[in-house]
DNA sequence: CTAATAAGTCATCACCTGTTGACTTGTGCT
DNA sequence: AGCACAAGTCAACAGGTGATGACTTATTAG
């Protein structure tokens, strides 16, 4: 059995499992630079020495949080059809603190660090282009995966700049409209 | 008169736009928080406290460096008909190393820095969205230029993670021509 | 030529970062 | 109960950052 009582104050798997939660949640706020690991700490916790200790170092411990993902299958799941019209909700939806984008902000935030930014854009290739060039199929598909990329990226980063692009609800119907004709034109055969 | 002699060693006025200049390439290529004040001295060939003393603070040269550079006016410039194919071959362009896109690489870059975010949004805005949204004009001119500022972020951001899009000559054209038709529709009237 | 002032340099400060080693405390086994 | 080891804590380090004030050197005006 792993535990014969349901509660332990000190569990070492649960607390690695909080530190890079914490991790996720911060790196998904701010560029590898930017969060510290007495913060990761902080918002876990746990203690700051726990965090090299469990990881041996903050690279080490991004590169684990960055497998540590689950979302982003949202898309990839989601099929050809479907997809102009997925995507055009999720990124139209005002309520999304950036839950369902969460790895698109970390590649965002840490795409270019010096450090981190390797590391992503491994992730990137691995996890998301291999795999959805495949779901979408066709010839060229590894370009229309990066051109689809691109789109997404695009929208979020102006998003974070310049707030919604839309501030009523008839605007933001015409500005979901007009993402699912674009992402649609994206991925179509080229 | 400004200078009796054609050629002053030390001249006060020279040494702040070489800071300038050196801040520009260097925040063109990483981070607010990654261009330390050391390397922006050591590039322009002044001392460190020549800049912290010029311009008072990191962050104040890192403002008006904003307010310095003339590109951008590029594609502000060019007729909204020529816009898909103007912004389609600086896309597509495999030798430009970031000169044409500079602002947009700062923006890449620096857009969510704690600090020095803020100031590129404002800049943004007034700089390219004010005069853009009234080049090309129409309805929800705004809301459009949003849009294409999306797509000129995503485009370069993926470009920096994934490479250039297409290898081969054959390749560019068909991706070229793929930006134009998407330009040219987020462009358009909504 | 010389004195005054602008321009540039140097050493140093205070702060923050990731990381490490020594220490303390809790937990499970016998 | 008592011991052993894992889990967690604390303080400190070396390195790097932006910023400052005192110093030196070049330039120009008188």
């Amino acid at each position: 059995m792993k535990s014969s009582q349901p509660v332990r104050r000190r569990d070492a798997a649960s607390t690695r499992n909080a530190i890079l939660c914490a991790a996720r949640n911060l790196f998904a706020r701010d560029s590898y630079e930017n969060v510290g690991i007495r913060e990761i700490a902080s918002l876990s916790g746990a203690d700051a020495a726990l965090v090299s200790r469990y990881f041996g170092s903050k690279e080490e411990l991004f590169s684990e949080m960055l497998g540590h993902g689950d979302r982003g299958a949202d898309i990839i799941g989601t099929a050809p059809e479907g997809l102009p019209g997925r995507v055009a909700d999720i990124m139209t939806d005002p309520e999304d603190e950036g839950k369902s984008i969460e790895d698109i902000l970390i590649i965002l935030h840490s795409a270019n660090s010096p450090v981190a930014g390797p590391l992503v854009q491994n992730s990137i290739v691995e996890r998301f282009h291999g795999p959805f060039a495949e779901a979408i199929g066709g010839e060229h598909a590894m370009v229309r995966s990066q051109m689809f990329g691109a789109m997404l990226l695009g929208l979020s980063i102006s998003q974070q700049i310049s707030g919604d692009l839309a501030d009523t609800p008839e605007m933001r119907e015409k500005v979901k409209a007009r993402i699912a004709e674009i992402i649609a034109k994206v991925i179509s055969p080229l």
